[in-house]
DNA sequence: CTCCTGTCCTGCCGGC
DNA sequence: TGCCGGCAGGACAGGA
């Protein structure tokens, strides 16, 4: 898409979690793409007249590139549509509506709300055990509650959440400043690693919701815990017929799956 | 400031 | 078989 002109943009009346802005059409027609880029969960389409697209797909959002030549039905949930000069195509599909869609000047970027306080990136260099530990001090909600915190850390939802913290061997409900920088230390590694993996597998789709070029993604046939309340973990050599295998509770008003005997 | 709860939205799934 | 309640996810508002 880098180089690609905006020769038009259809929005759908509904809007995402908010309706688009008024200069929303405008501000991207005839744009051209400088860079495509992502923070945290956000996506970010530079433009060459000094605009950044935001976008962001909450849950079910699915951004589709469709080749200039291949034919396209018009889905029920479509909400943004970009056609480029060339007859490229990119939409924004959402059937939930959680998602985001918004152009902020490239320069402001950073001090946009959400923006300004956003943690460290988790694959950076610069994401160290030393850093996590010294940002979870004083802290005494659990940790499932602070790792989804963007804030702390930017990039993780509740499924990696849960599956980091099993291989790292956190529970979920440990008061987070009672993690010491050994622990927080096989945290980071372990949040490193499942990403990777992640990334590696396509991502962790459930159910019919596919990720970016509409083919599902796998990662959740590998997941450890997430999802497998009752089953035996990875390596588990518990009776699971005993102790009720993997578990699930409520944090924060959101599933966390964890094993109790693995995780402390 | 931290922590916690409720809200948004739609489709799917389980239970009656 | 059909209906309906509950649940899933990420961000954020607002109250304690």
């Amino acid at each position: 898409m880098k180089g690609r002109r905006v020769a038009a943009v259809h929005t759908g009346a509904k809007g995402l979690r908010s309706p688009f802005a008024r200069d929303f059409k405008r501000r991207l027609t005839g744009a051209k793409v400088l860079s495509c880029g992502r923070r945290a969960k956000y996506l970010l389409i530079g433009l060459d007249t000094g605009d950044t697209l935001v976008l962001h797909l909450g849950m079910s959002g699915r951004v589709t590139i469709i080749d200039p030549d291949k034919s396209y039905k018009k889905g029920r949930h479509d909400h943004l549509t970009l056609i480029f000069d060339n007859g490229c195509r990119i939409v924004l599909n959402d059937p939930r509506r959680f998602g985001m869609a918004f152009v902020e000047q490239t320069a402001r970027l950073n001090d946009y709300p959400a923006f300004r306080v956003l943690g460290p990136e988790p694959l950076a260099p610069g994401f160290t055990g030393k850093k996590l530990v010294a940002a979870l001090a004083e802290r005494s909600a659990p940790m499932k509650n602070i790792l989804m915190d963007q804030r702390i850390v930017a990039g993780l939802g509740n499924i990696y959440v849960c599956e980091a913290l099993f291989y790292a061997g956190i529970s979920p409900l440990r008061p987070a400043g009672q993690v010491s920088v050994v622990e927080a230390s096989r945290l980071v590694s372990a949040i490193k690693k499942v990403l990777r993996a992640a990334l590696k597998a396509g991502g962790s789709s459930l159910r019919d919701y596919r990720h970016a070029d509409g083919s599902p993604g796998y990662f959740q046939t590998k997941l450890a815990v997430y999802d497998r309340e009752g089953q035996a973990c990875p390596g588990c050599r518990c009776d699971i017929s005993r102790t009720g295998g993997i578990r699930r509770i409520a944090q924060g008003g959101r599933s966390t799956f964890y094993c109790p005997r693995r995780q402390t």
